[in-house]
DNA sequence: TTTTCACCATTGCCATTGTCTATGCTTTCT
DNA sequence: AGAAAGCATAGACAATGGCAATGGTGAAAA
């Protein structure tokens, strides 16, 4: 079955003519009697009864007319659907992001997204950098929400913001009168670490070593929240980002930014090279940088 | 865009990549990419994006995807949802009769009929000879209950049972004590007869004509019903087919069959000879002859 | 009745198009 | 670096849809 044979078929039996149907479909009969015949030969059922004055649906010909007329029209709104498909949005889209930065970056972009782009099936996947690079050479996701560095042949890296990492102590900390505490003077004080499965660990055992400072690790926290509580609790200090620096954090805590050479990390976007840029992504893109410029991440101390 | 097209971009999507789409498709993997490529152009979308190791669906491919199941799917059925269509009896069936049968012959046969094929969509068209042949000429029925004569070249009659004229009367007629009247006591007799539009009453002059009865008509009845009210308030004598004899007349009323030669009149079916059989068609002419056949049209007087 | 007309089917030819084999290019895996 | 896998391209060929011409068959018109 073709769909050429549908529509010559429809307008035979609109026409109540081959010739009258012939004309609507701009080609020449013989074309709509062979088509025609060919379709009945497909069904293995006669179509129309052929009388000198015209034709008439058989039976099996109206059972076919409005099926042979839905799947025209679905034809014919195929490119329009699509384009609108795509004007709205709707279609799946899977964003994943790390630990340290999804449960305190995310909830504003995708709200903004989800009332943009109502839609379209979002999914989040949170999970370590390693996890994510997989899923975006797997195709899994879209795009995924990370820190620098990332290095893989496939993925194109985007880095849409950065942030500092904030001294966080309680008020009973030696610390905690240092409004600008340097590198140094983090040697030797009691450390709660976040783990390094975490490339925020990484990066802060990185900035150590890059600066000769040996920490004395007493906790490791495999979440940031964790790490926070520790530090609430008084069994050390610790590096926090910005963007997880909790806006009230009662009276006896405090986050320092910290002199320079400061510790701090990139806000990322991962891609995979190969894959053509979709409008969702790209959207999610777009509202994710928006909020970092307006600076939603930053921490007014 | 055609059917093939469709079905190679299917074939590509769900296994991911051309070559094992060609494979399913049982065509050599050249083909399904020119195909794809011409649909990508038809529809003005990319719709996948080509990786080393495969293909992966774009935004507009995945748009298109469930679309493109759903027409294919659609085709496929068609020739089965046709036979089925065909085996339950779905689809339109026109009936015509004419005015002195349809009331008395089609309720017990449209009742079968519709407990038969509940899916059909039954009209039912009651009108004179003239136009019961003219719209089956132009198709706009699919056959005709009515009596003979009808002569249209086109036109196919079938003679599926016969009946009686019964002479009515009331008890105070002289005829009322006659079991067995013959023609010539109709003489004179005052005459209720139906409207010679209807061929019932064309029937009924011409038999006396032949018998050289010349009737004293009192009355003229454009329809049955009317004709037997007449009769029943006295005003003169009638013919009426078995058919209609009403089988509880009231105590003063008679109907009796006559004496050879009796008057009577084909019960008949007209198709369009040109058409083929439809199925309804002929399930309808089955169960009325079932019924003739079974005398539900006699009068058991 | 005969003629003419309208309509559909058939035939043979042509242009288009889908498919194939062979080949090239790129990326990935060994 | 070489082999392998995957898609694109090119050229040849075959299948197919379309067309013009023609034939056959009823129906309307002369």
């Amino acid at each position: 079955m073709e769909f050429h044979q549908l529509r010559y078929f429809v307008a035979v039996a609109e026409s109540g003519s081959f010739s009258k149907g012939a004309e609507r479909c701009h080609v020449a009969q013989p074309s709509l009697s062979q088509q025609v015949k060919k379709l009945e030969r497909d069904l293995g059922q006669s179509l129309f009864d052929r009388l000198s004055t015209g034709v008439v649906l058989t039976e099996a010909g109206q059972a076919l007319l409005p099926r042979a007329r839905q799947i025209l029209s679905a034809i014919n709104e195929t490119g329009h659907a699509i384009r609108q498909d795509l004007d709205e949005g709707s279609g799946p889209l899977a964003v994943g992001a790390i630990p340290t930065m999804a449960p305190y970056l995310l909830p504003p972009v995708l709200d903004t997204f989800l009332a943009t782009f109502p839609a379209c099936d979002l999914s989040v996947h949170e999970d370590l950098t390693d996890r994510l690079v997989e899923a975006l050479v797997l195709h899994e996701i879209d795009l995924a929400v990370l820190s620098t560095p990332v290095d893989h042949p496939q993925l194109e890296i985007e880095v849409v913001g950065e942030e500092q990492l904030l001294l966080m102590c309680r008020e009973d900390s030696p610390l905690h009168l240092l409004t600008r505490p340097t590198i140094d003077e983090l040697r030797d004080q009691p450390a709660i670490v976040i783990h390094e499965v975490h490339c925020l660990g990484q990066q802060i055992r990185d900035f150590c070593t890059a600066h000769r400072v040996a920490t004395r690790v007493i906790c490791r926290g495999a979440q940031l929240s964790t790490v926070q509580e520790l530090v609430d609790l008084g069994l050390g200090v610790s590096l926090v980002p910005e963007m997880a620096a909790r806006v009230d954090p009662g009276d006896h805590i405090r986050y320092h930014p910290m002199e320079a050479p400061a510790p701090g990390r990139d806000i990322a976007v991962a891609r995979n090279r190969q894959r053509s840029r979709s409008r969702l992504a790209s959207a999610f893109v777009d509202i994710l940088r928006a909020n970092l410029d307006r600076g939603r991440h930053r921490f007014e101390g």
